[in-house]
DNA sequence: CCCCAGGCTTTTC
DNA sequence: GAAAAGCATGGG
């Protein structure tokens, strides 16, 4: 999949066009897949669902125009490496600071001003990585820039190949297995690079947000337990009773902003 | 000083 | 095997 795009900031995008990395790809193709135009929003919830939970899908009409992209594969797998215990604004910064300081600098001009702007880090680049600078990107952790360093090497060598996971003749517990193999990568995080970096819809990631829904919206008891890995793949079952079973994950991705701005009323989107 | 944040790893049963 | 405890770091 030929992936041209990127810089994504508090809910918009830029979009450069690289003629040697498009190739004989239209740009409408290119733009329909990365932004899953493919994907017909009315289509995510079936009529049962919507009877069965009418003030949820009340809800859900202001998130009718979502979209879950398609996005590159390392770079997510890096970034929601990134993303545990931790808030959406260290999330943020982490990634801000991994393109500074190793990602590949462009500027572009918008409305007579030009921006300075950086490219997420190819894993070539994160694998060799001085460990103290990269800890610094990281939050501090220095756990998690050891595994994200692994992750990278691993992706640069082929070892972890990407194009084989996203090929899509994978089962989706397979592919899980096969990230969850690498130190900081678990389950859920597994799940969020199956759904967002390989395009697997089915793929629906559990975190902390995901239960205060499945428990507050559809009365799932099991959701307030603890997550343990049986309980985790249970409730995964349990969704699957409830929303499409194909396109669990990209509705999933619906419910989770919608939970988070109109009953959490949290700004971040 | 408490709890929370888009969990994971290690220990223990 | 699976569940419980431990873990790391910054913000509110």
């Amino acid at each position: 999949m030929p992936v041209v795009i990127s810089s994504i900031n508090d809910g918009s995008i830029s979009i450069y066009s690289s003629d040697d990395e498009i190739g004989e790809t239209p740009l409408t193709d290119v733009l329909r897949t990365y932004l899953t135009l493919d994907i017909d929003n009315r289509n995510l919830f079936g009529e049962g669902f919507i009877k069965q939970y009418p003030e949820v899908a009340q809800l859900l009409k202001e998130y009718s125009g979502l979209k879950l992209l398609r996005q590159e594969p390392f770079e997510t797998t890096i970034t929601f490496m990134c993303a545990q215990g931790i808030g959406m604004t260290l999330i943020r910064r982490q990634i801000a600071l991994l393109c500074e300081k190793f990602g590949s600098p462009c500027t572009i001009e918008f409305r007579g001003q030009k921006h300075r702007l950086y490219r997420f880090p190819d894993a070539e680049c994160l694998a060799e990585a001085p460990l103290p600078l990269l800890q610094a990107c990281t939050n501090n952790n220095y756990r998690r820039a050891v595994n994200i360093r692994r992750v990278a090497g691993a992706a640069a060598s082929g070892l972890l190949d990407f194009g084989e996971l996203g090929s899509g003749e994978l089962p989706l517990d397979r592919l899980r297995e096969q990230l969850c193999d690498f130190d900081g990568i678990g389950p859920k995080i597994a799940d969020c690079i199956a759904l967002f970096g390989l395009g697997r819809f089915d793929a629906f990631p559990i975190d902390t947000h995901v239960r205060q829904y499945l428990a507050g919206w559809f009365g799932i008891r099991r959701a307030s337990d603890a997550l343990t890995e049986k309980n985790y793949l249970r409730l995964q079952e349990e969704i699957r009773t409830i929303l499409k079973p194909e396109l669990a994950g990209y509705a999933g991705h619906l419910l989770f902003h919608c939970w988070r701005r109109k009953v959490r009323h949290l700004r971040t989107a």
